[in-house]
DNA sequence: TAGATTGTTAATCGATTAACAATC
DNA sequence: TAGATTGTTAATCGATTAACAATC
């Protein structure tokens, strides 16, 4: 399998996103100087993306068929057949993307959440229940879930990838604010609020050193 | 002001973390070999990365010492001087950021909330009022704020950044899954789970490809 | 046909890695 | 002193951009 740079990935699901847009609107085809205008990137690097996952050349002076292109993309993207994970950690973001509508659509379907917190367990959120984390070897094999989302304090972080990972979780979606060391065959995604909240930061304060 | 680029700045919050629960587990200080090995990163990007930053070089078989490093990159981010930030969008996602508790410690403190629904209007969320949206225009500029963290489903985010940028914000935290077309001086931030999802996805069907 | 857009190949750019002398 | 770690300079690598011929 082609390994894709996690750049590149991340502009797939923008594309996508955008092509239903314009299916919406009526558009039946698309150019990449009109992506290019949209989105912001080059018309170059949007050639190069497309060209990267279609199976059909684009047509010159018309563009790319956008049918043809969501089908390739939610294809690609994995959207069209459901992975399964569990979530850890039922707290306030836990519970957001427990009732987070989009993930079925993006073939991510979460099936079972976790927690140390008696108060928590037992409840019914976004309709998935909460189980005692003690559960989580038993019961991750049982629901066939590769993906753990883990959403507990920075603190409990690598305790709960390590429980995770002896479970049989086969990639972790990490949104607590550290580091996890998990072994090589095991893939780690990171949503650290820090790093981004650190980016718009340095950036406004260009701006605002410009005036 | 000097640059950094994306991936250099998304590394400095996680040294900071790290480096505070070394100072929590006694230690005094650290090398860039013993934040490789812990981190994953290699040697040759810390030494970089901390000296792009620090005012005084590491010391030879020694390393450099945690204070000061935790100072240096507290100051760096902005930890010590608070930013005022208002966010728009009360549903599940934007109940979860009010009520994060570690924002504050990275010097982002979120003043108030908005949203178009009635039912949310006048709630206090976290501690925050959540007040109509149209009253965005008037209140952003009193309040001095200058971000606006966009928690709106992705058909309503484009309308919702237009507002907020006619209403003075000089930077988005976008959490739509979509692109926002903004004036060149103003700066957008994207979390967009889509894309981190599309990463993992990927990262995890190589993984299982190999068996 | 003319012109817009395509895909390909080469050039540029920037970030990461490697090599190594300096130093506590 | 010896050895670990530093900072600097050069090499590598990969991604993005530019140039341009091909084509509908």
């Amino acid at each position: 399998m082609k390994a894709f740079s996690k750049n590149q990935l991340q502009r797939y699901p923008v594309y996508l996103k955008f092509f239903k847009t314009l299916i919406e609107e009526g558009k039946k085809d698309v150019s990449s100087p009109y992506i290019a205008k949209a989105l912001g990137y080059s018309e170059e690097q949007i050639r190069k993306d497309l060209q990267a996952v279609s199976s059909e050349p684009g047509v010159p002076k018309k563009g790319r068929d956008l049918y043809r292109l969501v089908e390739t993309l939610e294809q690609f993207l994995g959207y069209r057949d459901s992975t399964t994970a569990v979530l850890i950690g039922a707290g306030h973001l836990g519970r957001a993307l427990l009732n987070y509508p989009n993930f079925e659509e993006m073939g991510l379907s979460i099936v079972a959440a976790f927690d140390v917190d008696d108060k928590v367990i037992g409840e019914k959120i976004g309709g998935k229940d909460v189980f005692p984390l003690d559960r989580l070897p038993n019961l991750l094999p049982r629901l066939n879930a590769h993906i753990a989302i883990v959403c507990v304090p920075g603190s409990a972080a690598q305790e709960v990838a390590d429980l995770a990972v002896e479970s049989g979780a086969r990639a972790l979606w990490n949104f607590a604010p550290v580091h996890l060391s998990v072994p090589d065959d095991v893939v780690v995604e990171n949503v650290n609020l820090a790093s981004s909240l650190a980016v718009l930061s340095h950036r406004l304060n260009i701006e605002l050193s410009k005036e």
